[in-house]
DNA sequence: CGAGAAGTTGAGCGGCATCAATTGTAGTGG
DNA sequence: CCACTACAATTGATGCCGCTCAACTTCTCG
């Protein structure tokens, strides 16, 4: 119990809450170990639980009737998600799939909705933590439109060293190569061209799934002329 | 002034609100009429004031270092915007310019700061609309990725008629086509062939700025198969 | 009425999707 | 532990959608 008390405080949409509060959203919380390819809800079903990412991936993901999916996003650890869904009577706007084998947290939305219209503090990390993504979203719709293909994943490279904080220049693709394809919006064998294209331009080394390189200012140069952002971006 | 109070209550965000909220926020309100052109603020200016489209049209823009524009958003009476930048030491994550001549109304941010710290309707409605706006973004997301640019002119049309409450089916475009084209994330030139596609595999007759169809189940049927929502969707 | 912008149309090109075939890899069960 | 299988990943060939450049027409407004 303290151990899931751990993993929701590591969230920033819950880290400034005082113990009692926290607590209280964490009574009917459960740890659940799924394995990859488990659906944990479909796009459309009555919202009851929200969810935070303890290990593993979670694929986000909505499809047409014809079967095409498309990635709205891929969950790590520490990732809460759902919890938008806390006003009453909502149903999940896309469906969740486990992408890596894990274990997910659930708890259930009318305890966070409890928290929510009594405690201001809440709904503004709330705010916070949605309007941020909500940023994210628009930086996202700007670059499927100004990057090519080679550019987006250089620009995903580039987010993923800054992430983590060692200034060891290797990146491990978090996850497998379609699902880094889809979540960046193309095709699996448009991915494997324009990653060979990258290593041609900027002088990157490949090796499976992990990324060497000597130097950031390659890639920078390479992608962020095609930003609005300056460099050292948040994504 | 009562004018402005009246502007404001129609916006979702502060319709529920009480009257002495209400005034709080509304009294270092200014309404200023602006033309065409006009730039309102610019990727990276501190944030200190939030604004309401009386009339007119506001495009909301980010652009890279060569020039090349993203429309965010295209804004038209009663939305509001550049109220996310609510907390603290925050700067615009895009630019504003007049897209229609017409009235904005100027509100500083440190008010609705105030009031929203104080007041838990506040930030529940703002978080209600900002976890509506991500909703957008999202499907925004997935049409750019599932429809080609006729079906993204048809689905305009679409939610552009459902909007209107009078069942007459005439659609007038509610700003240039360049904007629209842009809007759509698309070339005015692509926008023109693309229409002129439009009309003859649906049958819709285009005058000028207007357009005319008989049924909205050819339209629904030409776009809705490559979309993840059921048909009479809220865009 | 004239100037400048919006809008349309044409020609050509390039990036990405698609289809297809092959190689690589990881997980499964005998 | 290896053989088998299923799927991930790569590579090739081809086609199409939307972008670009350019010319022309239509509209808007001073």
């Amino acid at each position: 119990m303290d151990d899931i008390i751990n993993t929701l405080s590591e969230a920033p949409l819950f880290a400034t809450l005082t113990p009692s509060v926290l607590n209280d959203i964490s009574k009917n919380a459960h740890p659940n170990a799924h394995k990859k390819g488990k659906i944990l809800f479909i796009h459309g079903d009555p919202a009851e639980h929200y969810y935070i990412v303890k290990s593993g991936h979670i694929k986000l993901f909505r499809e047409t009737v014809d079967g095409t999916q498309t990635i709205i996003d891929v969950l790590s650890q520490g990732n809460v998600f759902g919890h938008t869904l806390v006003f009453e009577e909502n149903t999940y706007p896309y469906s969740a799939e486990i992408a890596e084998s894990g274990i997910i947290i659930s708890l259930p939305l009318s305890d966070l909705r409890d928290a929510l219209y009594n405690d201001n503090t809440i709904a503004i990390n709330m705010l916070r933590a949605t309007t941020n993504r909500l940023r994210l979203r628009e930086k996202e719709l700007e670059h499927r439109s100004t990057q090519n293909a080679s550019q987006r994943i250089a620009c995903f490279f580039l987010r993923h060293t800054l992430q983590r904080k060692n200034d060891s220049l290797v990146i491990h693709l978090p996850y497998d190569k379609m699902l880094l394809a889809a979540h960046l919006g193309m095709q699996p064998e448009t991915f494997s061209r324009a990653l060979l294209k990258l290593k041609k331009d900027t002088g990157i080394r490949i090796e499976g799934s992990s990324i060497y390189l000597n130097t950031l200012d390659r890639l920078s140069s390479y992608v962020c002329s095609s930003c609005s952002e300056r460099f050292p971006c948040n994504g």
